[in-house]
DNA sequence: ATTATTAATCGTAATATTGCAATATATAGA
DNA sequence: TCTATATATTGCAATATTACGATTAATAAT
């Protein structure tokens, strides 16, 4: 069916999921690359950086936006995207609670 | 077009972004949980755990072996599942590299 | 051998995602 | 005001994903 039953997992699942969603396309993670690379804000530049087509990056940026992981800040006429610091390290604690309760030792297999 | 333009990104790109899909969707991720929280493999059970079709979430069981995220032993008339533990290990490195790279300090907006 | 149990696979329907062209919007500069 | 530039939005078309019932396969128990 294509529609995730959401109402079996918990909301935390949920959230989780949904961003680990964003981080499954490489696109997003390139665009998240090039973000990380320099140091400052990117205005324009990441459609020529990416081949794809302007409105599919415009799509992509309007993701990672949702998910709150980046910021975009109107600069006249272009936009200037940086990466949302505080969610940044939110999602490396979250990722790694996730891969840290791995039991140890365990028993099995 | 649904279709991912896997040639216009590295294989490390993709590779990261196939990986964070598996970890996309909230059944997988419960099945993640029930196997990180008993100490032992699961045999069966995950089908009572969640509450989604036997066929749904084997499907899903197959796309975290897939990944090489789960793997599976046949045990008798049924199977028994549990993480791999390298991989494990591998993909928490992974996202760390990812989530390291922050700029810091970094110089902007 | 027959039956019960467990898990994988198949077929199919519904929905989501990806991508792009075309269009809209909004600001800067002449 | 008119034009150029940059980004967002809309409207598709193609493909992927999710879910489930039905079936198959494989072993265990009787």
């Amino acid at each position: 069916m294509g529609i995730t039953r959401t109402e079996l997992f918990t909301s935390k699942q949920n959230e989780f999921a949904q961003i680990a969603k964003v981080f499954g396309h490489p696109a997003r993670l390139a665009i998240l690359e090039v973000l990380l690379k320099s140091n400052t804000c990117i205005c324009g530049d990441l459609v020529e950086e990416l081949g794809l087509a302007q409105s599919t990056i415009s799509q992509h940026l309007k993701e990672l936006k949702t998910a709150n992981i980046i910021k975009g800040n109107i600069e006249g006429t272009s936009v200037c995207y940086c990466i949302n610091e505080e969610k940044w390290f939110e999602l490396k604690a979250n990722f790694n609670e996730l891969f840290d309760r791995y039991p140890n030792p365990k028993d099995c297999c």
